[in-house]
DNA sequence: TATTGTTATACTCTATAACTATA
DNA sequence: TATAGTTATAGAGTATAACAATA
């Protein structure tokens, strides 16, 4: 459209957006088959936002955009299962601290070697100047998501 | 674009593999946010499987990777609304061959631009030069997803 | 009265096992 | 006997509504 400082005729504005976010699918797609994890996909995202830091089960709701008796039921069988450590806020009885528990940490670094394991045997076949595209559009694409 | 080795021992090989699939997967996260659609993902991905060839029930499943009667029931629900039709195959009486109706392709249409519109007005604001990378990235990306 | 969290209940998507109809 | 598809039943994950405990 505006746009023609570029040498090539550039992508279309609505196709491009098609083909990265389709592009984008198939590869989280493929991860998620491929990867048998201990963990669904839901207890992996809850587990990684308490790795950065200890949450109530509110603020998880809220990040996670999920209801807060559906958080209240995921959190329930990470603690169950050991992952997850419950602890009464001291200043604020209504409150239930969250966090990672040694176990917890060791399963989630599993699960992320586990999926970029097959991401990276694929790499390893690109040729370089390949890789170097997928390092600046992975640097890109974060930083749009984050937007 | 140039490829520009700026760096050629540049990402380890590891790294780049988790690099791109975080970002991957934060690109799918926020689409699948930001969407408010009148069909479900996976209703929508048989939905794109019969737009390009009509199928029987046990090829979507194959497909799809998911059992025959949750196939099953996911296109009991799409010949509901009306977006699927079942026909009797002439050939094998117990086979049902499954098409999109014009109202499952419309809904498809429109699906695909919701989706593409929240990822459309973020591209609009990237240099040109970035809206290459990931123009060459999805390429890379759809490839590397079909292996 | 407002907030944090849970329990009660229901709906959806998934699965395995058992069934019907056809080859 | 094998295959295509459905029905029966159960297990997760999600939601809203109602409840308890605390601020």
């Amino acid at each position: 459209m505006t746009t023609k400082s570029s040498s090539q005729a550039s992508t279309p504005l609505g196709t491009l957006a098609n083909e990265v976010r389709l592009a984008c699918m198939r590869i989280s797609r493929r991860v998620r088959f491929e990867s048998t994890d201990v963990i669904a996909p839901h207890q992996f995202s809850v587990m990684a936002r308490l790795e950065d830091a200890p949450r109530t089960s509110r603020e998880l709701a809220g990040i996670e955009r999920v209801s807060a008796p559906s958080m209240s039921r995921t959190v329930a069988g990470l603690v169950e299962r050991g992952f997850v450590l419950r602890q009464d806020d001291p200043t604020d009885g209504r409150q239930v601290i969250l966090s990672l528990t040694p176990e917890g940490q060791a399963v989630l670094k599993d699960s992320r070697r586990r999926r970029d394991q097959w991401m990276a045997v694929r790499l390893k076949n690109l040729p370089a100047h390949e890789r170097e595209i997928l390092a600046r559009a992975a640097e890109i694409l974060s930083r749009v998501a984050g937007e």
